[in-house]
DNA sequence: TTGAAAGCGTTACCAT
DNA sequence: ATGGTAACGCTTTCAA
């Protein structure tokens, strides 16, 4: 049997009130009693019950994260991003990967709510329509990261639509104009329309009518990269194009080695999200980087600052790192 | 305020105790007021409250996973197979980042602790002494997975001795005498020790003595492999080189990339893990694969069983998977 | 098969 | 500053 307040309580000659003042620093006690209980404590090797704890006072200090089980690795970065700012407030994160199946998905939910949880975070997540439900009725804070959902929900992203308009002015400035979008062409998530349409709208601003067939590719993965010269056969009909994921742009890379294609001359690739993932290809990509180890950070103490029902969209900064994968067109200059 | 069992038990006249019985399958009931009770819970959105069913019983479900923060890639492949798992025994995972700073590893395992946890994995990490006091005084199960600790300490993992020997095998077997160990130098973990000696035994099985210099690297790093070709210097005193880690290889193939060396006729890699990672290279990596996710089944089903009182050291297989990095080398034959 | 009641460990209110 | 005590929601033993 484990220690508990009482024994202390009893060793201290104090009441079990008393104790629990002290060790948690709640409301008033004597320093001087104070030392001793928390001396004795330690010695005793007590270690609080926090189930109990929770069931008293009804609520927990869990934060449950949603993430998805094919998540990309830029979620360990937001994740690393809020452990920092969770340790620092006392918060404990309850880490769950979700996957596609849906009655997993509620199972998995609903056992993060029976826990009293503070708040769930869900990272780069579309969530289907029951779960939706469940969540919303469940009357916890959440908070969408790195992705936008629903405007009731409050969010934490780089700004898509801006994102995107930033990647087109760079590489019309390097004097492409014809252009390719790849992996961003399904209706979900909401950050793939976006990403859309500050594509359409950045090179529309520099005069140039986009082409539809280059916005291609749904799915975020390798093999999107990797099916993409295939696709479009060569010579290929754009000069640059932008990969939506690093591991799209590494797909992308690959594939064009394997066509013996020289990057950047032949094609210029710029890839987004900026992970370390790009620091190991050869050439480097030339990426955008989203700040996600901030985006961690600030769905932490926005929560502990409760700032939630003032700013429901929150951005972040994104920054375009050069690599070596984007070169000057001068055939179009 | 949340639906509780009395509600239910009031609107269903029965007794708290039997509603209780009845959601959770246990003891004797009638079935026909069963369904009722349990379509009665679904309609009126009852949710258990997880602490206060933990704190009677005084334990929980709940099984604490702690990943290294810089956690290698396979940690995740690991996790997938443990949720697989976990889900059909209805076991919830608390995963934990853990990172150096030890008292950050203290309060996160007390953390744990202090939820009447089931058992703790621990995935590749090596504990630091204080850790390790208050777990083994704790008295919870614990397991280290794909790392080898105490040998009190169950464990899961290839057998890393054997696995290089088989390594070394196929090495020689193509013609090499001169291979190198990247990244297994460091006195911890005992997994570097277990590899050095089966790389000295393999050798040795062959009548090749080894050469200490060509044991080289301390951590599992990126940077470790993009630094061995300026290690060596060229010409290199090796033909092929063995990476203690996926990375490592990459970061071996990128420096050997960066030196024109070519791949594999001027040095032949094999890396160890054989994780995605080794697939999106060109040339595509020779690896030696670990069975991560079964090691994450492993795990659940052996503690679900109660076997770790029997087994203290279970091996998943490993296999080799030919890429393009090994070359056969006819100067030696 | 069902119910009453005690108990899990902590907290918080109200007294003192 | 400290203590007594009810309460949190669920489980379990014992009795009916």
């Amino acid at each position: 049997m484990a220690i508990t307040i009482k024994d202390i309580a009893n060793k201290a000659g104090l009441s079990p009130a008393s104790v629990s003042r002290i060790l948690t620093n709640r409301g008033r006690f004597n320093e001087d009693t104070a030392i001793r209980v928390r001396e004795l404590a330690h010695s005793m090797g007590y270690l609080k019950n926090q189930s109990a704890a929770d069931l008293s006072q009804q609520k927990s200090r869990i934060i449950g994260i949603l993430v998805p089980i094919e998540h990309t690795n830029f979620a360990d970065e937001i994740i690393k991003g809020m452990q920092n700012k969770a340790h620092e407030f006392g918060y404990e994160l309850l880490i769950t990967f979700i996957d596609v199946n849906e009655s997993q998905q509620i199972q998995t939910v609903q056992s993060l709510l029976s826990r009293q949880i503070l708040a769930i975070f869900m990272l780069a997540i579309d969530m289907s329509p029951a779960v939706f439900k469940l969540l919303i009725n469940s009357k916890v804070q959440l908070l969408s990261i790195s992705n936008q959902l629903d405007s009731q929900i409050p969010s934490i992203s780089s700004d898509n639509y801006v994102m995107m308009k930033k990647i087109v002015d760079y590489l019309v400035s390097h004097g492409h104009k014809k252009i390719a979008l790849i992996g961003s062409s399904s209706q979900f998530p909401i950050v793939a329309q976006l990403r859309r349409q500050g594509f359409i709208d950045g090179l529309a601003a520099h005069g140039i009518s986009y082409n539809p067939d280059f916005i291609w590719g749904t799915t975020l993965s390798y093999q999107t990269g990797l099916e993409t010269i295939k696709h479009f056969g060569l010579p290929l009909p754009f000069t640059a194009a932008i990969g939506s994921a690093d591991i799209i742009s590494i797909g992308l890379l690959n594939s064009a080695k394997d066509a013996n294609l020289d990057i950047p001359n032949d094609l210029s690739i710029i890839s987004i999200d900026g992970t370390e993932l790009t620091q190991i290809t050869r050439p480097v990509l030339t990426t955008i980087q989203q700040n996600f180890q901030l985006m961690g950070e600030l769905a932490i103490t926005t929560l502990h600052e409760n700032k939630f029902t003032e700013e429901k969209v929150i951005f972040t900064k994104t920054k375009i790192v050069p690599g070596k994968t984007v070169a000057i067109n001068y055939e179009s200059i």
